[in-house]
DNA sequence: GTATATTTGTGTTTTAGAACATAGTTCTAT
DNA sequence: ATAGAACTATGTTCTAAAACACAAATATAC
């Protein structure tokens, strides 16, 4: 892990859900332990594998969870949006990591050890439905994951991940083009297919005029397609 | 919902885990407010779409989730064993059910309301990460299902399904029959293949001397190449 | 216990998507 | 600024698994 630098940040603002929810000691014991570290794009947060130890909330940048699957091969498990909690699941399963985390871009994540949060909630209700809603949520989302990505053919399933990173990332200033700069090769592994597929059924979506694409930048032109290109499978 | 009937059943030692962590005044309320409810064989425990309003424990038989998917197919997304906790992670999520349950056979299953179990937990610190940890260690399979299901082929896949059931239901008194009397198509719906090839794919397996079938049972003769088959996608 | 419905088994055809090949283009590091 | 690496694009071939078809065997209902 490197790119550590402490920084002076209003935990008050940047971790509300968490924050409000604490004592005033409670804030105080978390100001004192929390680290702000920086990453660079593409560095590993963690690493398939390793120890849990630190809840991370995502500030600012854009992170991806991965998981390797057979042979190696490696696919995006969901993606991380500013500000979002992540990093938590395997400590409270008592595994060590299942997947890894990396940076699509430069970021910076308030690390809080997971001894302190799992002593917080355990005599904080709210905060232990905090975490107990957070993981209803995505267990839901996984679930409905597993049977899109089983189920959808390549069309529906690359229409899914373009709306998906519309939603975590939202649009640029012109209401159009997706606020992320991605490689075909992420946006196939999102999407579970190969590249080629990726940048194949991509240019179909240009031909068809439902997307825009600028190099790596996609502009999405009729969402409405989209959507019914993603339900449909 | 049908086949409702009353019982008295010692909750103290059917509820295990979540007794252990009560009040003797909690206890009390849980045991008025839970209800024993009998389920036939196919009988739906719950649908898509309804209203969570009970955390269920199954007590006795087999109990499959299942979630429909593109066109309507659909597909089982995990398989429930006694004794174990379902149903309550729509209501943490605040979402109707996305899931439906059934039995596999007849079943009993003893139903307490969230309610209760939301208000015991805010102030129970250990019940609440007792269900932290089942949604962590829900969310990590769900994760791995989702590696599973996309990268293995069908030899994989149904390796695996095999290997599954056999850790949830056990083996008969032979000690190699699995304990479960399953339709191809519903091991096909586990696996995610189509019932042919189920149907094929159990054939080859007994042709290759990995697995013995009588009608419906299933007897594991070779694990070991099971497990490599599974592994090996 | 018999009739009907469902499930199982197997062969054949079709197809979506992977794998491979190769060229042009765009990053990125020095 | 330039060389090398990585990414993008597109055509071609190959293959796993779906789709389809039908007969035989079992289950289930009456």
């Amino acid at each position: 892990m490197a790119g550590k630098k402490k920084d002076i940040i209003d935990l008050s603002s940047t971790l509300p859900d968490i924050w409000r929810m604490l004592t005033d000691a409670e804030r105080e014991i978390l100001r004192s332990s929390a680290r702000i570290v920086h990453f660079k794009k593409n560095e590993l947060l963690y690493l398939e594998d390793d120890t849990p130890k630190d809840l991370m909330c995502l500030f600012s940048g854009k992170v991806k969870i991965l998981k390797s699957g057979v042979g190696g091969r490696s696919q995006i498990i969901r993606i991380i949006r500013p500000v979002q909690y992540f990093g938590y699941r395997a400590y409270f399963a008592r595994e060590n990591y299942v997947t890894a985390a990396m940076a699509f871009e430069s970021c910076t994540v308030c690390m809080i050890p997971m001894e302190l949060i799992e002593k917080f909630l355990r005599r904080n209700g709210n905060l232990a439905l905090f975490f107990i809603q957070m993981l209803s949520v995505d267990l839901g989302i996984a679930d409905q994951r597993v049977v899109n990505l089983t189920q959808k053919h390549v069309r529906g399933r690359l229409a899914e991940s373009l709306l998906a990173l519309k939603e975590s990332y939202g649009l640029e200033e012109d209401g159009a083009t997706i606020n992320i700069y991605l490689a075909r090769e992420d946006l196939a592994s999102l999407s579970n297919m190969t590249t080629s597929n990726a940048i194949r059924t991509l240019s179909n979506f240009v031909n068809e005029r439902i997307i825009a694409i600028d190099g790596r930048k996609i502009k999405i032109i009729d969402e409405e397609r989209l959507h019914k290109i993603s339900r449909m499978g």
